[in-house]
DNA sequence: CGTAGAAGCTAGGACATCCAACTATCGGAT
DNA sequence: ATCCGATAGTTGGATGTCCTAGCTTCTACG
């Protein structure tokens, strides 16, 4: 672990010192926030990774896995899941490829479209997700690491941000 | 843009609807918190790497070369680089062979211990340093999308999670 | 109709990140 | 003084993301 000991004291505070010092005080904390958003999103991954790893699958693809869990009938085209995830479409396209591989998922064409294929999830893709959620809930997402409170007041404002973004 | 036009709704919300609704109530929220980071993290980066493109460097080396362009002697070792990014020693290897080719830093041995490689950046590095800090300051920094309030609100939640974390 | 533009998906290339493994060098314990 | 564990850095492999380009199929407009 020698890149990754405790350092004793915070890099990004460090970092808005400099910003000031170098003149640049009304970017300081527009710059903190981002390298902030930068290594929280760092820390957040490798949490859920290491969970998810086990299972074979990255957050990725268990993204892709949960939304076609819940939709109705348990397929949708893979523009769609590029929409939902704001991800691109070749990133779509990977991520199937990894999970039918797996056996998880499979493609289908469209009834109506042939441009477009569907992704529909498999019974033990939907066994998968199920108790990969477990385990995820358990071992992260019941505890974030920050107060209820903090955790509330953190989607809020990210949603703030995306909606600015036009994330939705 | 057809896998990121806007969307009616928003997608984590909807998803914590659908932890609320199988039974997974105590990690909605966790979820929600997660996920939001990823996106956000997306978003900013996105905004960031936009700015430094035509710089013809990323936004993690435009990282290590702050690094550089902040330290006293203007050379760091590669190790102590990889700590205060929080970054894989393979990941700061990559950005210096990068840096190094495109004539911003070069590679110097220590003087006292041969293992440690020094990085020393260079006045052409120094230059495009505070160049590209200026234009990111003047496009993303000085507004990046959210209220000053909600700006110190996220830093000071996002330590609050880098620190638990035991990232400083 | 028939064609031009839009939409859906995939292939190939560039980057960044991580992990595992390997080489070289230091340094402390015996 | 020597040896073995710790440290520094690189290489090779896997994954994910984006972009550009290209193919197929739809759709709307003249």
């Amino acid at each position: 672990m020698t890149a990754r000991d405790d350092l004793p004291f915070d890099p990004i505070a460090e970092a808005r010192r400099q910003w000031a010092a170098h003149g640049w005080e009304a970017a300081a904390d527009g710059m903190a926030a981002v390298t902030s958003l930068m290594r929280a999103q760092q820390i957040a991954l490798a949490r859920v990774e290491s969970v998810l790893r086990p299972y074979g699958v990255t957050f990725a693809r268990y993204e892709v896995l949960m939304l076609l869990y819940f939709s109705r009938t348990g397929s949708l085209p893979m523009t769609k899941i590029g929409n939902r995830l704001q991800v691109h479409a070749t990133s779509v396209t990977n991520a199937v490829d990894r999970l039918e591989a797996a056996g998880l998922v499979k493609r289908t064409p469209h009834p109506t479209d042939r441009r477009t294929t569907l992704v529909q999830i498999l019974d033990q893709g939907r066994e998968l997700a199920a108790k990969a959620t477990d385990d995820l809930n358990a071992q992260v997402f019941t505890k974030p690491g920050l107060s209820a409170e903090s955790v509330a007041a953190l989607v809020a404002v990210l949603a703030e941000l995306r909606h600015e973004a036009g994330d939705f």
